[in-house]
DNA sequence: AGAGGCCTTTACGCCGGCTTTACGCAACGA
DNA sequence: TCGTTGCGTAAAGCCGGCGTAAAGGCCTCT
C-alpha cells in the first residue's frame, strides 16, 4: 500500500551539491519533502525505497547515462519524471522524452516555473486514479482514498476523530503505534497525556467494528504502551 | 464514447493561418490528424465536437485569453494540452501550467521537439481509459460538456456557484471533497473559511436535485471533514 | 424604472460529537 | 491481603457543526 500521506516527496537527482543545496529550500517553502540522490544507481535506489511522488532528474550523472535512469525506471514505475539538464540540443530532449520523462527543463532556470511544471508533473499521477490504496484485516477494510470503512460488506460510519484514530492505525498497521503519537496526531501535542481520550475512542471503535476487548480480533492493547491493529490478510 | 480508433487528432488552436499551414505536414507525417481552430470560442466547439487526443493551444487569441480557454477546457475534459506561446514570461508560464496545461512550449521552437512533447504528452492519457463525459448516479445525469444537470430526465437550472460545487462534486465522485477545497475551488482562496456558504448551496442543490438531507440519497455528509457524491454504478 | 435572479449574510433550532466524570475490573507488587 | 495502576465501559452536559429559512443588496435584462 502507498501510504500517500504527510508532504509530497520529490527524489532530486544531481551530482551537483551546490545545486541540490539551491533547490532544497525553494521545495520545502511549498511543503515537499525532499530526497537527493547523487548518481545514477543511487537514483534506482531511492526511487525504490522511498516511493517518491516526483523525480527531479540532472542528466549529467557520474555512472550512468542519464537516459538510461530514465528507462532504467520506467520499467517498474510510472512516476512523473521532470528532467533538468544544461544540455540545450534538441535530440537530447527528443531522446529524454522518448525514454519516458514527462518534461525537460533546461538550466539555468526559474525557480518559479520549476515549481510550476512540478505542480503539473504531480497532477498528472493524481488524475490517473492509480490503485485505490485499500487495507484489509479479516472483514474489515479500510478505503483511505474515498474515507469510507466497511466491516463485512456493510458501510461503517465513524466521527471525524474515531477515522483519524483508525487511519494512523491502518497507517502503521502490525505495528504498535505508542499512546503519545496517537495522542498527538488526533488530538494535538496538548493532550499527549490525555490517555483516557484513547480508551474512549478505542471503545467506541472496537464496538463499531464488532471487535471484542477482552478477546480483540483487530485492535490489540499493548499495556502501557500503546495500540497495534492486526495486518494479517 | 470515444471511439478512439483511426488516426489521433490533433486540435491546432492558432489564429496565424501560417503557423497551422506550418504544422500541418509535420503532423500529417506522424500519422496524425490535425483539426484546426482560430480563436477560443471555436475551440472549445472543437475540443467538444471532435474530441481530439491532444490540443496545440496558442495563447494569443483573438477572442479570449489563453488562460480562460485552459480553465474552460479543465471544466469538462482532462485532455492533454500543449501551451504554445510566443510569451516568455515565467508568470505566463506558471499561470498555463497552473490553470491545467501538461507543457509550455515557447516560439520558435524546434519541430522535433514539440513532435516529441506531443508524444510525451498522449502518453500521459493513453493508459486512461474513454472517460465518459456525462456522469449518471441513480437518476442524477450531469452532462460537463454541455453544461446540463438532469434529474429524473427532467433537466434542472443551476445557479453558476451551484453548477461549479456540483461538477467539484462530480470530478470527484465516490470520494469525499474538504469543505476547503469546495470552498477555494468555488470561492476562491480568501473564503476557505465561509463554511456557512456550503451549508446553504449545499441545501440548494439537495432541494434542486430531490435529495433529503436527513437521508441523503445523492449527496452524502461527511461531518466535520467535508461532502460525497455517491458514485454508485 | 422595475423585475427577477443570484449572492451574501443573519438568525435559529436541532442533533451529534467531544469532553468529562464516575465506576468496575484485572494485573501487579508490597 | 491490600493498595496501586492502567484499562474498559457507561453516561451526562456542553458546545459546535449542520440544515433551513429569510432578508437585503447587487447585478443584469427588459
Amino acid at each position: 500500500m502507498t501510504g500517500d500521506k504527510g508532504p509530497i516527496r520529490v527524489l532530486v537527482v544531481d551530482d551537483e551539491p551546490q545545486i541540490r543545496r539551491f533547490l532544497r529550500p525553494s521545495l520545502a517553502a511549498q511543503g515537499y519533502e525532499m530526497i537527493e540522490a547523487a548518481s545514477g544507481t543511487e537514483a534506482l535506489a531511492r526511487a525504490s525505497d522511498r516511493a517518491p511522488q516526483v523525480i527531479l532528474l540532472d542528466l549529467g550523472l557520474p555512472d550512468m547515462d542519464g537516459v538510461s535512469v530514465i528507462r532504467a525506471l520506467r520499467e517498474w514505475t510510472e512516476t512523473p519524471i521532470v528532467v533538468l539538464s544544461v544540455r540545450s540540443r534538441e535530440t537530447d530532449k527528443i531522446a529524454a522524452l522518448d525514454a519516458g520523462a514527462d518534461d525537460y527543463v533546461e538550466k539555468p532556470f526559474a525557480m518559479g516555473e520549476l515549481l510550476a511544471r512540478l505542480r503539473a508533473a504531480l497532477r498528472h499521477r493524481l488524475r490517473q486514479g492509480g490503485e485505490a490504496p485499500v487495507f484489509h484485516s479479516g472483514d474489515l477494510a479500510v478505503d483511505l482514498v474515498r474515507r469510507e470503512v466497511n466491516k463485512a460488506g456493510q458501510s461503517v460510519k465513524l466521527s471525524p476523530k474515531e477515522y483519524d484514530l483508525l487511519r494512523l492505525l491502518v497507517q502503521h498497521a502490525g505495528k504498535v503505534v505508542t499512546q503519545r503519537q496517537l495522542l498527538e496526531q488526533v488530538w494535538g501535542p496538548a493532550h499527549v497525556e490525555d490517555t483516557q481520550y484513547l480508551r474512549v475512542y478505542i471503545g467506541q471503535l472496537r464496538q463499531k467494528l464488532g471487535d471484542d476487548a477482552t478477546h480483540p480480533a483487530l485492535i490489540l492493547t499493548e499495556p502501557g504502551v500503546g495500540y497495534r491493529l492486526v495486518s494479517e490478510a
